[in-house]
DNA sequence: CGATCCGTTGAACAACCTCAAGACGGGTGG
DNA sequence: CCACCCGTCTTGAGGTTGTTCAACGGATCG
């Protein structure tokens, strides 16, 4: 279940069990313009089992190579495509966190997913050939551009990729029927605990530690995407941590009694 | 806003428009067992621009034609799949009508959609090779049995079909988050003229009425694809019934004020 | 024609929201 | 380096929406 509002990672979770990547602190240096790119290739990708498919041959490998156009850098608060935006490309992931979200004709927003290293985005604007979401960085961030028509050249001629396109899209489906789930179904208390959940597994598929995080986002953003106000979100983590469940420190979590959100998450009877 | 929560015909629409097919009604002599199937021919399918993609070349509509295997019909209450069922093919509905919905384990249903002909059925599927939710029939129906895999083949070999598969999984992400916009951010009456301007829609475009519909679900699965209770539906179809807006006989629905319900659908300044 | 499911309505209640005030923390400029 | 400022977060009090529980009416179907 808690898989329903997971990320695309999930079966990889055990084979990044032993990673133990720290994320760098991000310096000033490493800031660079958001529309600077380069030339990169996926084939030694520390990313790719999240990102691709696996089981492929070296020839195959070297074709996919050329999935990834260049990449972008975007700095923290800045678009990567906006609602509108003509689509052309999706994107994956390198490093940073992003936001996407959806907004109303009259201006309310819908936060509709939280992405991370190895995800993909842009998948929204298939339908129409034009975004339909809003994808905002949360932290400085750098994403592969990948040509959709060179996705779908490729995929005519690697089966495996083709599948692989297909699961990234039924994943997301299935995540997205989660979340619908979870706001049509939960309280409040419940949403906070799958939500933190689900962060702390698919950062745990990366490397980090199952007991803390670090929140990207504000309390507001928790709250768009949990279909809650931000005072909610604030209350509901105060109550986790008057009971010794997790300590709050800022947008710093720690996780001090894990089984029990698990079971604040499976709670049926409330 | 809302396609958001459209089905994948919002394209078509201006081209069904002139359609004037009524509903048959049922009898028992169309009642056969659900698992009888029979060989059939999309090229003369009259759904198939609803299903199919449009542009094809005859040589490339015959091909397609061996892309169903079978028809299957499903009576008023059956599963055509279940949660947790292995995944081979998805489905196309012919004529009836579906819902789909996810069950938590400890016993919350939520319904995750209503299906109608021309859409399609099974894309949660992919990602684990298993269903993730259950579609059941809301009333007697047929459906096309399309084994995914000759789905892939045939995609690879006819890059127009690929691109409409790819549109078919991408509207129905966003058509989901256009569901999470509701839940999240919309009152009883906003989620319930949502919910009625969406099915109106999707009816004109089969060529029913714009002002009348029935109901082929019950209050309490409304309530649960909108996130609230059946009283509250209820009690809101009633009040919209005072106002004069809709009148209501039980499960037929009559428009009286198409505008007013549009009205209350866009309301930000409640 | 009775059983059962479905829908409607009322009254009390609870969860969450709204509004408001204040605390905290990070970044900026003097 | 400190003071200030702004965005963010926390907490309280009171209000509102939708839920819960319950009873009843009506439809459907064997």
């Amino acid at each position: 279940m808690l898989n329903h509002i997971g990320a695309n990672d999930i079966a990889l979770q055990e084979a990044y069990n032993q990673m133990d990547v720290q994320r760098p602190p991000r310096t000033a240096e490493m800031q660079v313009p958001a529309e600077s790119s380069f030339k990169v290739a996926c084939s030694n990708c520390n990313l790719r089992e999240l990102c691709l498919p696996i089981g492929l041959s070296t020839a195959e490998m070297n074709r996919l190579d050329g999935i990834v156009a260049t990449r972008k850098k975007v700095k923290q608060g800045g678009h990567l495509f906006s609602s509108g935006d003509p689509f052309t490309t999706l994107y994956a992931i390198r490093t940073g966190f992003f936001k996407t979200c959806v907004v109303s004709e009259d201006g309310r927003e819908q936060v509709t997913g939280f992405q991370m290293a190895g995800e993909i985005m842009g998948l929204d604007g298939i339908v129409s050939d034009h975004h339909n979401c809003n994808a905002i960085a949360l932290e400085d961030a750098e994403v592969c551009v990948m040509p959709f028509n060179h996705v779908e050249d490729l995929s005519r001629e690697i089966p495996v990729l083709q599948r692989h396109v297909h699961k990234i899209m039924s994943r997301e489906i299935v995540r997205e029927n989660g979340v619908m789930m979870l706001l049509a179904n939960m309280r409040a208390e419940e949403r906070l605990a799958a939500f933190l959940l689900n962060l702390l597994q698919r950062l745990h598929a990366r490397g980090y530690s199952k007991s803390e995080l670090i929140l990207r986002m504000t309390r507001e953003e928790i709250g768009s995407y949990l279909g809650m106000k931000l005072e909610t979100v604030s209350r509901t983590f105060s109550k986790f941590s008057d009971e010794g469940i997790i300590e709050v420190k800022q947008k710093n979590i720690r996780i001090l009694d894990h089984e029990k959100l698990q079971t604040i998450f499976n709670a049926s009877t409330c």
